[in-house]
DNA sequence: TGACTTTTATAAAAATCATTATAAAATATT
DNA sequence: AATATTTTATAATGATTTTTATAAAAGTCA
């Protein structure tokens, strides 16, 4: 943790406020991904010299990291949290398609999410953003599954449908919409294919 | 289209087959997708050097559109006139996602769809390789909506199911089986998924 | 005020990008 | 054998990549 600039710091103060830069980072980088983002880019979308840029995050890879995580806490933890809390299956995947549809075409823009896009980049990236990316991919679908799992155990599932697999079944769907969002689908469109889905899950389950 | 060096030319001979070559730097494309592919990548994984490679395709924007159709016509035109001439809808869509997971799954290797990922790349790349994806992106939807619309005409389909939001539907999870074997799914994953996607789609039409 | 510290701007570093100029090599035609 | 044609290999083009060296600027602290 960073202490917030309550006291006075010795040296030539900053001219800029490395939240506010960190913020413009994450969008050109949702925007464009972590490869096809070059430093001369972000030197002129965050209206900072490379010295600075570097001093102030370390490197693009460094930059790009502390991105992610601001990305995953601002975007997607609510969402997670939200859905983790809710004991309604059926509600909280029903809230959690719909708010992940609202974060993909956020600003109207066809943006998708964030770390599915640079997992797809893979080998091209460093190795460290790679294991960022893959690891928080692996999330949704536990996310997921273990939901599906307890409203198992408490019986709003029918006995023979597989948690497993309709994990499998709804993880494959969420990065449809990852997808789809990033190929310019309104969210209109992408909000109709959440309702069928989960009016087909409901039918399958209940 | 090129004669087929039957009659002999003058000048020294090509070195290479163009259509061995071809095959090559379609693998390295899909691989790596357009814009991380650098064209001293593709001399050393075609054993060529630069000037061959302009002599023989133009340019790299031009080799990635010839390799495209050439993966288009092997890969997935097979799977589209398979899957249009299938009376039984059904099975239109269980042969077709069965081919796709193979074709995405290819050799053990986590592939995806080459073109829905350089669609991707978006504004990464030279307009006409943008256009030469989002138009093949496209035709998928279209071809699912035609096949659930003459469903629905020859009564295979009940009346209150809308094709347009099954399309919608099965086009949203299409994409996310690309997404799914980019990130490494194995094909009995992917498999999965299809058999209870079709499974909730049956039971919802039926 | 002067010493210290940190950020700034400018500019350059080495590496890689797509592409091409040059000339030697290898064939067909005359 | 001489000429025309095309591909080859080598090496260079200018642009762009990530990163850094340098020195001036702008603060705090003694």
């Amino acid at each position: 943790m960073e202490h917030t600039h309550q006291v006075p710091h010795k040296g030539r103060p900053r001219t800029f406020v490395k939240e506010e830069v960190l913020f413009k980072a994450l969008k050109v980088f949702w925007h464009f991904g972590y490869a096809n983002t070059s430093v001369s880019m972000l030197c002129k979308a965050l209206n900072l010299s490379a010295p600075s840029l570097y001093a102030a995050f370390g490197s693009k890879s460094a930059l790009f990291i502390k991105a992610v995580d601001f990305y995953e806490d601002t975007y997607w933890e609510p969402l997670r949290e939200q859905f983790r809390k809710e004991a309604d299956f059926y509600k909280a995947f029903y809230d959690f398609f719909l708010g992940a549809v609202k974060v993909m075409t956020l600003d109207g823009q066809s943006l998708g999410c964030m770390v599915t896009l640079t997992t797809l980049e893979g080998e091209i990236c460093e190795s460290e953003v790679v294991e960022k990316v893959t690891n928080l991919e692996l999330r949704v679908e536990k996310l997921f599954y273990d939901k599906l799992l307890t409203a198992k155990e408490h019986g709003q599932i029918k006995a023979h449908s597989d948690p497993k697999i309709l994990a499998n079944f709804l993880s494959t769907f969420f990065n449809g919409l990852t997808l789809r969002a990033r190929l310019g689908q309104s969210a209109q469109v992408l909000e109709e294919a959440v309702n069928i889905t989960l009016k087909l899950v409901e039918s399958e389950v209940k």
